[in-house]
DNA sequence: CCATTTGTTCCGTCAGACGGAATTCTTTTC
DNA sequence: GAAAAGAATTCCGTCTGACGGAACAAATGG
């Protein structure tokens, strides 16, 4: 384990999580480095192109990580296979639609095509929410054999009723599509998506303010969701 | 400049720029690289979570460094300033739209919505193209007070006519926006956005199939991109 | 203008990175 | 299925270059 790497990485974090430049005295504190130890790096990482230092001495990080990082995304072949799909969705339901991936215990944010009027409290691509918590994360989990210990690590963690949420997960599994309202006044809908008999993974799932997910729409929301859902799990059972 | 560090982020883009995990013989090939040096960075890699090793021994990337490098995309205050612009581009238009930024003598893709029926030589969001072969690059190089500077380096570099570019360039500024079709059957137009009287350093473009970018289209589009270029310069330049 | 905080440089020490070689594991070949 | 070839992993002696305390410089602010 090289030390310096792992500090390294520590600092771009920090960097890429701050919302603004930091100085260098808030970095050592934050990342619990010597301010020496930290500065060196820092001019590394500057001289690598990952951080930049304005003329005010503060530091930030670049785009150079975001650029190697998405093309690496890019190259994930569910997220290509998905790109027609979330189109498709999109198209015949106009409204929000986002395909997630699992990762641990939560649920990976990887692409999404937003409605023109777009919904409050909208994910970031890039970002992570607990699985349990989100529509897709639920329909996965109520697919996968290690579903409830997953759950269960996971409804601990965010102080939830167990029993509450694996009877949720047991009609999720029994209809094949989950429901979230975690944020008040949006819903959204969604379904797991693997490759044949394997483990699900990854999840489709629109959102959009409660009302325009009620009745009729909901329904075609439901439908439009389980065929995209079926689809996209045969092509990727194709070689 | 600690040797590790440079040479772990080194490993790290060897492997995001593989399009299918690598043995640990390529990977010290690629990075030039000893064998073990390379094993022990890529297992220290491992366990910080931004590489994994599959069954067969290879490693690729994981998203690690893409979810973190998304997070501080998304705190540019230019991409959530263009947010709002590129979808009312998108809803006038109907077509492709995308935000670039200036990095070096190229372009950056920072953000992008793509048309229900996409071009044919998509660029990735993330991906780098020479500035002076988009619409929007050139459009943002025509207002730059280094733009000439940049324009020959780069046109060196491409081995373009240095005289034709400076002279669309020229246009380009005269007329406030840029052409580009250096994908054949694929146009582009693009505009240049800056905070004020500060340099330009970002873009606006719209690209679709050349039939349905000429006429009364073209124009339309030209129209709304001028617009929105304006509103977004200023939107920057607001504190 | 002095006090204080922050960024940068220096340098002696020694942990730990380095890489060649040995070992174990995997795959190929006959 | 044994042997050979190739790959991954581990080992270990050497010595480099990371480390951090402290000194220095630059900026901040009262």
């Amino acid at each position: 384990m090289d030390r310096a790497v792992s500090r390294a990485f520590c600092l771009l974090e920090v960097l890429a999580s701050a919302s603004e430049p930091l100085r260098l005295t808030e970095i050592a504190e934050l990342s619990g480095l010597q301010k020496s130890t930290a500065h060196r790096i820092l001019a590394t990482l500057v001289e690598l192109g990952y951080a930049r230092q304005e003329a005010s001495g503060r530091y930030a990080a670049t785009l150079r990580a975001w650029e190697f990082g998405a093309r690496s995304a890019a190259q994930l072949p569910i997220k290509r296979i998905a790109a027609g799909f979330l189109h498709g969705l999109h198209r015949t339901i106009g409204e929000t639609v986002s395909l997630t991936l699992l990762s641990g215990t939560d649920v990976l944010y990887l692409d999404k095509i937003i409605a023109p009027r777009p919904v409050r409290f909208r994910t970031r691509v890039g970002s992570r929410v607990p699985a349990v918590l989100t529509a897709s994360g639920k329909a996965i989990l109520s697919q996968r054999p290690d579903g409830p210990d997953l759950v269960r690590r996971s409804a601990e963690q965010q102080g939830l009723d167990i029993a509450a949420v694996e009877a949720e997960l047991d009609e999720a599994r029994r209809r094949g599509y989950a429901l979230s309202g975690y944020s008040p006044g949006v819903s959204s809908i969604g379904v797991a998506v693997g490759a044949g008999g394997a483990a699900a993974e990854a999840g489709l799932s629109v959102s959009a303010p409660s009302e325009r997910l009620a009745g009729e729409s909901r329904d075609r929301v439901i439908e439009a969701l389980l065929e995209a859902g079926a689809r996209m799990s045969e092509a990727l059972a194709r070689p």
